[in-house]
DNA sequence: ATGCTTGTGCGAGAATAGTCGAACGATATG
DNA sequence: CATATCGTTCGACTATTCTCGCACAAGCAT
């Protein structure tokens, strides 16, 4: 069989705060990060179901290639999921505080 | 007399989230950030003394728009400092989160 | 006033980022 | 096997950002 598809990720000491940033500067990005903390692990279109698939590639990408998200194949599918504890480590309460400040200024998420 | 240079800054409660992630996503703007952390108040020209002016009031500029830091006239200089009571208050623990990660990840800054 | 310093605005050019369609490979389903 | 689905890659186009030189205005010094 072939290999599946392999994606790389930074190791989490090489995580550095400006790609961090602008990975959450965008405010889509900064929406499937809010879903993914809330959800844990979710299937890739889930973070943007009406979004042009390649589209969504590209910011699952950056997303990843920044250490905000670990990827990995499932089938034809791809899960991703929020490097919670890699970026509490490399950078205690960010995401915490960052997330927060996200949900005070969006009026419109309390559904679900 | 003319009237001395005005500054436009938003409102506290105008601060949005994404714009200062991507303040704080410029390696340059983050040590401008960082700078002002440790000296309060400070002359523009300290945080950049080898930029081209031009450029020095490009990334101020976006800075003051971001909501980060405060800017004001004196004289023919202009003085800047972090924001940092609004950015507290709007979003907290943001601030010095980032810049303790920043500090982590940085070596060489045990300097002055 | 003359000259010097400082910040700003404008414009150009280069670099970076975002969006999206089309083609392709891989995987699942019939 | 044939087909549909999904993700990736590529290329093109647009938009935004960065950098910087230059000219200008305002404040300070002699």
């Amino acid at each position: 069989m072939a290999a599946a598809r392999v994606y790389k990720h930074p190791e989490t000491g090489d995580i550095a705060i400006p790609r961090v940033m602008f990975a959450l500067s965008e405010p889509l990005r900064l929406s499937m990060v809010q879903l993914l903390s809330e959800r844990g692990e979710v299937d890739s279109i889930e973070l943007g179901p009406d979004l042009p698939r390649s589209t969504l590639t590209h910011h699952t990408s950056l997303l990843r290639e920044s250490g905000v998200v670990f990827v990995r194949a499932e089938g034809r599918k791809c899960m991703i999921q929020l490097r919670r504890d890699d970026l509490e480590t490399r950078f205690p309460g960010l995401i915490d505080t960052v997330l927060h400040g996200y949900q005070e200024s969006n009026p419109g998420m309390a559904e679900a």
